[in-house]
DNA sequence: ACAAAAGTGTTTTCTATACACCCATGA
DNA sequence: TCATGGGTGTATAGAAAACACTTTTGT
């Protein structure tokens, strides 16, 4: 026991870098701080982590006071743990990524924290090192979603092939060809079509799907590469 | 500032699963805990994070301290945050998992520690929530591995095709072609043939091979799967 | 009728897999 | 010489990519 005497304490906070997709981009949800230092700058979401909750249930609790929803998509990001990184304070940060559906989100809320939607290529200055933990967090989505079919969680219950199309080409930041896709995708089994079209970006109309949710919870087993 | 004050500080540590493969068998290092509680149970090698470094920086001294390595291949596996996971006092433990190569660590301060390499499907029972550190890290290896070429990482500077096939099998818990995997591995051009052949396995010997550093690191820069 | 997005058909290329078979050599 | 692991050759199947073309319908 002699050992655990004389060895520093740091606040542990965490951070949560929220993407979402509306309008054919990718998007981070950003707040103003509202706490020295730094305040009324931008910055991710975050908080401490409490005595009773371990740093899943913290990020899941700042979560929802941001944007009213539960059981929502986190992973575990990085840790970020330069002495320095905080300037009042010695603090390690547990960084998250979460995908959010951003249509369901409540309005009230973003407003009481004077949230709003950044296209992921249009981020301003952040403060501390959160610029980085952005960055570093587009690339493990990128990744991740190479193997796992994670995206959908930024898409609404219904859903056509040319969204989800839009959201693969935003996250690898590449183009595919429309028909390969839509092939490639309905393939998988993963997705149910539904009688109704969206008929707001063409003529002909593109079916709305939505996700199977039984091959989709199977697939989380398997490496998958969508 | 004010929000600051009041916040709860917690000690913060790192444990290290350091993998490793010899004998055909991938292998897990491990320590007898040298302080109290649970004091000469088999445990994961760490320490705590000082007040001058990251918790990175911590990880590699801990996997100096133990087997006398700079620059080992070290990544961030998850953190461990549960309140009463250690049950003298708080501690938030970041894992990380280490790949060495197993013919390089230093004999004395493994002895030192009473460390000992235990095959990845012997591992006894673990202090705390070591076990499932562990079992949470082969997970991830074999995820990372699929798409990154960090297996070399624990091979030898010399090494034949069929060993490191053996350690891919090890890994994903499979058995593959031996025709097919040689002719995979070489066409990455990650890798260099020498001239000379081991013999230990067979009458006609493997030739040995050396990574191609400058096609090594470019890899990490790109998806790959090997 | 026209234009434009959605998505199907078709061809070609590439990769994965299976497995026969040759190679080298110590015993 | 023969048994054995190390590899190459080859044939086949399946996936991916490229792209022509049809379908649909608001204008």
């Amino acid at each position: 026991m002699k050992e655990y005497v004389n060895q520093p304490h740091y606040l542990v906070a965490v951070d949560c870098i929220v993407f979402g997709f509306d309008d054919g981009q990718l998007k981070i949800l950003l707040v103003k701080r509202g706490l020295e230092p730094e305040i009324n700058k931008w910055s991710l979401m975050g908080g401490f982590v409490g005595a009773e909750e371990t740093p899943d249930e913290a990020a899941n609790r700042v979560l929802k006071k941001l944007t009213g929803l539960e059981g929502v998509y986190l992973e575990l990001l990085n840790i970020y743990g330069e002495p320095d990184r905080d300037p009042i304070e010695r603090t390690l940060s547990v960084g998250y990524f979460a995908l959010i559906d951003i249509h369901k989100y409540e309005t009230q809320l973003i407003d009481n924290y004077h949230a709003e939607w950044f296209p992921i290529n249009e981020i301003p200055k952040l403060i501390f090192d959160h610029n980085r933990m952005v960055a570093e967090a587009r690339k493990k989505l990128k990744f991740k979603a190479s193997l796992h079919p994670i995206l959908f969680e930024m898409l609404p219950k219904k859903f056509t092939i040319p969204q989800l199309q839009t959201l693969f080409e935003q996250v690898n930041d590449t183009k595919m060809d429309t028909g390969n896709f839509s092939r490639k995708v309905t393939s998988t089994g993963l997705l149910i079509r539904l009688e109704e079209k969206d008929k707001s970006n063409s003529k002909k109309g593109a079916y709305y799907f939505k996700l199977n949710k039984k091959s989709y919870a199977e697939s989380f087993n398997d490496l998958l590469s969508l």
